[in-house]
DNA sequence: TCATTACGTAAACTATTGACTACATATAGT
DNA sequence: ACTATATGTAGTCAATAGTTTACGTAATGA
């Protein structure tokens, strides 16, 4: 799922699915990109589940499965506590040096980076 | 950045330094794996802004910086309305096939699929 | 200053991806 | 059955990514 997401014209993919379904020459036409491309596109999405397709007479239908996504949210959101939440919570606090914590240098102290 | 998550050994690494911070050969014992290839992965890492490092004396602190993370959360999560939010929701609801809609299919019908 | 420890750089090699080309199949409508 | 439309499959190729190997630099402490 992560490999499928690292692809720019996959998560725009997805963007068009989400607004809702479409056939794989609708996609194809939205993105102005050659078909076969796509089409690699698309099928990269199925294997991670991101999207779920149909074949419905001469046309497939595309529809987003917005369920594996979620694994992202009980990844980093869910776990109300634990490391994530709080690294996360303290950049949204703009609390982002937090982590360096007491002992750990500022920015500028003495002489940190060698060279 | 999103290239930097598609890498499971990479979203290790982000968990051990979301833990705390830790030195490259903290990370390389903890892992297990060629120090070359930890090094590597710290690299990308950097790259994509989600680690920040700094060499103290002989060792190089690598720290999580989860700023970035926080476009995966105002992209998928924190979207209070959009398409995404309501996506997610029905996927909170257990309504995957909400957006299938009316005058679209169930699972079996008639026939779909033509094979 | 010398040995040890810890990190850095670069080259070589392999595997995986992404894009392109050519050919093939299946359906809708006439 | 025939044609146009829409999708499917296979093969090639360049680019990228990941790993391994070899050599190099810098700091700690005796």
């Amino acid at each position: 799922m992560w490999r499928a997401l690292a692809h720019a014209t996959r998560r725009q993919v997805l963007d068009l699915l989400v607004e809702s379904p479409r056939t794989t020459g609708q996609v194809v036409a939205a993105l102005g990109l050659d078909r076969h491309v796509v089409m690699a596109h698309l099928a990269v999405l199925r294997d991670a589940g991101l999207v779920l397709s149909e074949r419905r007479g001469r046309v497939r239908m595309n529809f987003l499965n917005a369920v594996p996504i979620q694994e992202i949210h009980h990844r980093w959101v869910t776990p109300a506590s634990g490391p994530w939440a709080s690294a996360l919570i303290a950049v949204r606090d703009g609390a982002e040096a937090l982590q360096e914590g007491p002992g750990t240098p500022g920015l500028v102290d003495d002489r940190r980076i060698s060279g």
